[in-house]
DNA sequence: CTCCAATCTTGTCGCTGTAAAGATTGCTCC
DNA sequence: GGAGCAATCTTTACAGCGACAAGATTGGAG
């Protein structure tokens, strides 16, 4: 084990999460980090500068990894898939939302966490290609920008509280497969938006002209 | 400041919100508390026992606290009062859904927390008594306890994520107000339920009677 | 009035995060 | 290839923390 270790700095990180997931973010000390990277207990400090910066970059992996599995697949597909994150990658989804444990103002976190909500919003705005039928739509069809990122802030929530509630054990059914819940609790969002009476700041802001390509409305039911 | 403070437990317990809203639960210090009340830095351990112990005691009050206002109005109108107890009571509502910072097998704990998801498992299972039209309806009308309970997480999950989301500044509109915000989120919630291709296990769950007590369907749409 | 249990204080221990200063190493530039 | 330098890591030190033990003080029951 000489000075120089090689990526300490990667090391670290991994033993984060790995840290995280088994005592709890609160038990997470930075000299336990040094022990398991095999290295003094001053050695973290060095890249990070203090725990909170270790959990700003800790964090920030986190959004740039999210921001990457929600690219691609429909709308419900990526509420899916931000479960799905939140379990596999529990110890970032944990740090991630708690912004007291880190530097908020970072430029690199700040940009990593646009990066995921930008595609959060995109989706909600743009619409869904493939999955009429899904049970979650997007707003597009009537143009409407406001409209739209109510739909996406609904289905952030919807994901973001089912996920956290699940990770806390808030939930009785613990054996069940939690993707295939969280599957049909998206379904109880909104597929028949039209009967929405809007109101009035809604309407002025736009002509209600149909999108070119609407392409997800089935006249089922 | 005699040898018997009278009330310290209470005095702690308000102190411990203070700390938290002030500098976050990851600050929360035993010894910090202690100076708030005007006490030697062993006393808060004494009522408590540790520290866990004071959050367990501070969790299980904030249940308490949320049944309480769950308690009546629509099913919406829970979904609005959840969000606001989660603003209003910022700390306790943070404590509470960290369940490795206290003890979460205490029974006064078990107790109370179960007492609030009662509360939010009744509604969705016994309807909406007054508020036809306002988004969010039960799934009552076809007997199914199931459909009820995904009702019910489903709305807990929009109305959770929503509100941990808010806190954690996730969302950019932070001049709104959040409690209309979150009335527009819980529009988009499903109102016309009817037309849910319901899974063959779903419906050999009892018969399909409709409820006497139908009242919130309405023809509209 | 006495005694006891509840309450609070004092003192101590090991652990933590952070800072400062020193040791070791790899890299660059001459 | 060797000097110097910057990056990396170690060592040492300190204040604050949670927890424990032992002692001081108090109110109330008998």
């Amino acid at each position: 084990m000489a000075y120089h270790h090689g990526d300490l700095r990667r090391v670290l990180l991994e033993a984060t999460a790995e840290a995280i997931e088994e005592n709890g973010v609160a038990a997470l000390s930075m000299r336990d980090l040094a022990r398991r990277a095999g290295v003094s207990h001053a050695a973290p400090t060095h890249h990070f500068g203090d725990k909170a910066g270790l959990l700003t970059a800790f964090a920030a992996e986190g959004y740039e990894q999210l921001a990457q599995e929600l690219a691609g697949g429909s709308f419900l597909e990526m509420g899916v898939a931000y479960v799905r994150f939140a379990l596999t990658r529990r110890a970032q989804f944990e740090v991630m939302y708690r912004p007291d444990l880190y530097h908020a103002d970072d430029p690199a976190l700040v940009a990593a966490r646009a990066k995921s909500a930008e595609a959060l919003y995109d989706r909600a705005e743009h619409g869904n290609q493939k999955s009429a039928g899904d049970g979650i739509q997007s707003d597009a069809r009537n143009g409407n920008q406001k409209d739209a990122r109510i739909t996406g802030q609904a289905g952030w929530s919807i994901a973001h509280g089912f996920a956290t509630l699940w990770l806390s054990g808030a939930f009785p059914d613990r054996d069940q497969d939690p993707i295939a819940l969280a599957r049909a609790l998206f379904q109880e969002l909104n597929r028949a938006p039209e009967d929405l009476n809007r109101t009035p700041e809604d309407v002025d802001r736009g002509p209600e002209e149909p999108d070119p390509d609407e392409l997800d409305r089935d006249p089922e039911a």
